[in-house]
DNA sequence: CGGGGCGTTGACTGAGATCAATTATGGTGG
DNA sequence: CCACCATAATTGATCTCAGTCAACGCCCCG
């Protein structure tokens, strides 16, 4: 079980918290329907209340919140393994929307279901709280991104960043990544201007760290990068045994040590 | 019980999510010993393994980062009733230091103490769930005022933040709060310079909104504050229904509508 | 009464925003 | 296969908010 299994949310918890097979089934069983997103539409909106929880199986969602003036602060991504609303299990009223990057796939698991589960298996709900506990460390480093780094800096950091989080799910390959991201949502993720994301990456491309082309994004010298950004992958808690699919030269595992 | 209690913890947790008086019980007990720590003395240190958790009693404290260059982020201020490192009980290593703000008083309560409460009482591990929540949202607000806000904006919607939590634990004298933060502080939680926050201080007094000196912040056109500061108070998560202490106008309570 | 931290002010600089075209690019219908 | 459209990327010119540097004043505290 566990790094082959496709299913990315085996993949993920398996990482965070190791789980028992009967505990994994309970969750795989727990999935109601599956929806299907189209890129941009909204999955969740500010101010709802669902009435169940989003797995994604497939595809990249942002959060984000709109400003009075109409400007956008993506405050994640979330990856294919993420529940990314657990929040609306424990907080009613949602206080900021998702959206789809890409066209995307979810599983819904009702509240009800899940409020069964996390009662019934306290090392799922233990799991699900310690998720919920890497966001918030997600979002703390983001935030030290946003008010502290230079806009090179920042970018070179979210690369790495995805990188990680991509590979703990089995999507990277070797130090190649599907990037969907328009340079707007990369301004908007990181406090800047789209023109000034593009004139940034202008200088990734001319430093040598990274092709960035085709919604794919190939880094090439991964501790340059990883300097570059200052990326130090503590933040992600991952469990550091473990040694990812086409991994050569072990690079993102490094970071994390 | 509630909100006339003295400790700010149980008035925290009562606003959170109501519990029982055994399980209030429960908690105060649980806390074996007392710390006092000096202003600007680190109560937990990047890459510790805390083997307690910290519930401040008095003063206040900050969560930060620093970056490579020195720079420091200060990603959330932590008030009366906190709990501010709970994350320790499940994530095993520290991924950003706490300081003490003012001079302070903290209860320890065991990592082991804390699982089997949690584990016996699993309404007192939803509401420490849903404190870790709100933690994170307030992270995302955070995040959206440095990423898209003027230092202006930024500065007012702190000020509000920091009224309306201090009123939940008691620690508003209707319209004014303590405010022991030097101006280099507050940049460092908004990501600007000193020199800016200064200016832009002035600016906030110029516009009669509030008076600052020894210490003390006095709002007083709170829904002007709130304007200026977009602050919109649905992400702190508080219930609606509470008639807080010494609040003439019912201002701060607008704001969670 | 003499430091040291904090707040304040002025002058200068600069990273990044804004505005405005212009040029790919990918998807669509004919 | 190609014209066409919308979206995204790119470029240039200009502007501005906020950072940096440096000096000075204030006030608390030993």
């Amino acid at each position: 079980m566990s790094s082959t299994n496709k299913n990315p949310l085996i993949r993920k918890l398996d990482h965070l918290f190791p789980l028992g097979g009967d505990e994994l089934q309970i969750l795989e069983s727990a999935c109601s329907r599956v929806v299907q997103f189209r890129a941009d539409q909204d999955i969740v909106c500010d101010g709802d209340r669902p009435k169940a929880c989003n797995l994604l199986l497939e595809g990249f969602v942002c959060r984000y919140k709109l400003t009075a003036e109409g400007k956008r602060q993506i405050m994640s991504f979330q990856f294919p393994g993420d529940i990314f609303d657990a929040q609306s299990l424990i907080l009613e009223e949602m206080d900021h929307s998702i959206s789809a990057i890409t066209p995307c796939k979810v599983a819904l698991i009702p509240h009800e279901t899940m409020l069964e589960i996390t009662e019934t298996y306290p090392r799922i709900a233990r799991a699900l709280w310690k998720d919920t506990l890497v966001d918030a460390a997600v979002f703390r480093e983001w935030m030290t991104s946003i008010g502290r780094r230079s806009s090179y800096q920042r970018i070179a950091h979210l690369m790495c960043e995805v990188l990680v989080r991509l590979d703990v799910v089995g999507l990277a390959h070797g130090h190649t990544i599907e990037w969907p991201f328009t340079q707007t949502e990369i301004g908007d993720a990181l406090g800047l201007s789209n023109v000034h994301v593009n004139r940034t990456l202008q200088q990734l491309r001319k430093a040598g760290l990274i092709t960035l082309a085709n919604s794919s994004l190939a880094i090439h010298h991964w501790d340059g990068l990883k300097d570059a950004g200052q990326f130090d992958g503590r933040y992600l808690h991952l469990r550091p045994a473990r040694s990812p699919a086409g991994m050569e030269g072990g690079a993102p595992q490094q970071m994390q040590a």
